[in-house]
DNA sequence: TCCGGAAACT
DNA sequence: AGTTTCCGGA
């Protein structure tokens, strides 16, 4: 059947079909060779040919406008070969992403949807700052998120949702990154936020560059695919192959790759999403490392995460890297109604509206924080929540874990043995240092982060020093729970560390050189406590 | 327009 | 599992 849409086969046996395996056939739907509409839709987003139909909403993280409908439904019917699709039937399987949380929809705005890339990836790899003077691609995300492992091949003339493409998209729009070709689709143009309280300003001088080790999984023929992708992470910046495209670097890292930025092993990932790695024993680009760090743009990083969290109800765990962080209320675009859709937990069951409703009042409390005049979010309620979470999608993640040994697997690993020395927590202003782990609890000002560590982890990263005895100590009265958690954040201490003090300390933020830090010492501190 | 249940399909 | 198709409801 679907005679006619034979295009869409894979890549079996070097069938020629252009995309990688990897966007068939991934974590995500193990076992599916079909492209999932969430690829699908990352894939329009990356051409620029189909910026008229579907782009990434600007100022707004992960949001994407589908300027026309119906033909992105077209599209993506032509690609599943259901020539019946429409947008009421796509927008029918966006939803169903809604629980998986790989999705949102942007309410208030019209076809306007949000991805959940916090899930992915992305609170960890913030800041890295490749493209010093920054222009991000008009089309790109927000923020570095998984999707750049998205590195789809360009929608050639085999790509069957281009075939017969209609003249219906100018075949070159190429606008200069940065600007916006919307005037052509005069469609139905949601309303686009300009960097409104320079939110986005960030953006434009952060873009991730990952030390992908482009290499793709095994079965893909390395030199078929362009060879940004495989753009070591030293890349230069400027070296953009792929300028328009927030996918022509993936963070994701091969192995250990990625980000040096673990993943909190506690940080709900929605299993399928993460485990997006290509296969292991790839590549060990180790993560090399040269990041540049800014505080500015951490800040406005830290926000879109605190938002997210909050808003989206992301695990608080994807705080606790960056403990110093306020969430700042007024800054959530999100509207209150949504601050407390959803649990924290990943994939719960399907939570119905009316469950949810359920749910909002009793969750309130973890939101609160927001409007009152508390200066800080507090999360430590959620911590046993969040444990809870990190058990129930254990499986998920082992999976993942073990098979790819990508996700955070891969980070463990990674992070060990290198990320100390990619990762070098800045030398620590002395007031940190006076604050032990006994009294960081109530660090006061506003700057004194908040461990936000999910609670409970206070004495995890102490500055420097110390940490050996004291986090023994602490060790033996924390909860094995928290222990457990502890360590593994110990594990990643050193960025933990290190953004924490973000914001007072200066990082080296020369945008052309990116480069680390490293402070020995840092290093030292957190093995030493780790073992 | 959007939502989400239900059932069917692949 | 991930949609696709249909549909009633808001």
């Amino acid at each position: 059947m679907k005679a006619g849409c034979s295009i869409v086969d894979k890549p079996e046996g070097g069938g020629g079909y252009h995309f990688p395996e990897w966007a068939y056939k991934t974590e995500s739907s193990p076992g599916s060779r079909q492209i999932q509409l969430w690829h699908f839709i990352l894939e329009l987003l990356q051409k620029e040919e189909f910026r008229h139909v579907i782009a990434w909403q600007q100022g707004e993280y992960g949001e994407f406008v589908i300027k026309d409908p119906d033909e992105v439904a077209r599209l993506w019917g032509r690609r599943k070969c259901k020539p019946q699709m429409n947008y009421d039937k796509l927008s029918r399987a966006l939803r169903y992403y809604y629980n998986k949380r790989i999705l949102h929809k942007t309410k208030g705005k019209r076809f306007t949807y949000k991805f959940n890339f916090n899930k992915l990836v992305m609170p960890n790899y913030p800041f890295i700052n490749i493209r010093p003077n920054g222009v991000v691609p008009q089309s790109a995300p927000p923020v570095p998120t998984a999707s750049s492992r998205f590195h789809f091949p360009p929608l050639d003339s085999h790509s069957p949702t281009e075939d017969a493409q209609p003249s219906r998209f100018p075949t070159g729009p190429l606008v200069p990154s940065g600007q916006e070709p919307l005037s052509d689709s005069s469609e139905r143009k949601p309303d686009v936020p300009e960097l409104e309280d320079g939110s986005s300003d960030w953006r434009r001088s952060m873009d991730l560059m990952a030390p992908r080790n482009a290499v793709g999984p095994g079965g893909i023929n390395p030199q078929k695919r362009k060879p940004e992708i495989m753009l070591p992470l030293f890349t230069r910046p400027g070296m953009y192959p792929d300028p328009h495209s927030p996918f022509a670097v993936s963070p994701l890292p091969g192995r250990g790759g990625v980000l040096n930025v673990p993943i909190s092993p506690a940080m709900s990932l929605t299993p399928t999403l993460f485990s997006y790695s290509p296969s292991p024993g790839l590549s060990p680009f180790a993560g090399s490392s040269c990041f540049s760090f800014n505080p500015e743009e951490m800040k406005h990083y830290l926000h879109s995460q605190a938002c997210s969290v909050f808003n989206y109800h992301l695990s608080p765990r994807t705080f606790p890297r960056y403990p110093g962080l306020m969430v700042p209320p007024l800054q959530c675009q999100m509207p209150p109604e949504e601050q407390t859709q959803f649990p924290i937990k990943l994939q719960p069951p399907p939570i119905g509206r009316k469950n949810r409703e359920r749910l909002e009042s009793t969750e309130e409390s973890a939101a609160p924080q927001l409007a009152t005049p508390s200066p800080r979010v507090k999360i430590e309620p959620m911590v046993d929540k969040e444990l809870e979470s990190e058990e129930l999608p254990a499986k998920g993640k082992d999976k993942a874990e073990r098979e790819e040994g990508s996700g955070m697997a891969m980070h463990n690993a990674t992070l060990e043995g290198e990320k100390g020395t990619i990762f070098a927590r800045p030398a620590a202003p002395s007031w940190s240092l006076t604050q032990s782990a006994s009294t960081q609890v109530n660090v006061s000002a506003e700057e004194s982060q908040e461990q936000g560590d999910g609670g409970g982890e206070k004495p995890s990263r102490d500055p420097v020093g110390e940490t050996g005895t004291q986090e023994k100590r602490e060790d033996a009265l924390m909860p094995p729970k928290l222990r457990l958690k502890r360590r593994w954040n110990g594990d990643r201490q050193p960025e933990a560390t290190e953004e924490r003090q973000n914001g007072k300390v200066h990082w080296n933020g020369a945008l052309g050189a990116p480069h680390l830090v490293a402070e020995p010492k840092a290093v030292t501190a957190t093995a030493t406590s780790d073992t």
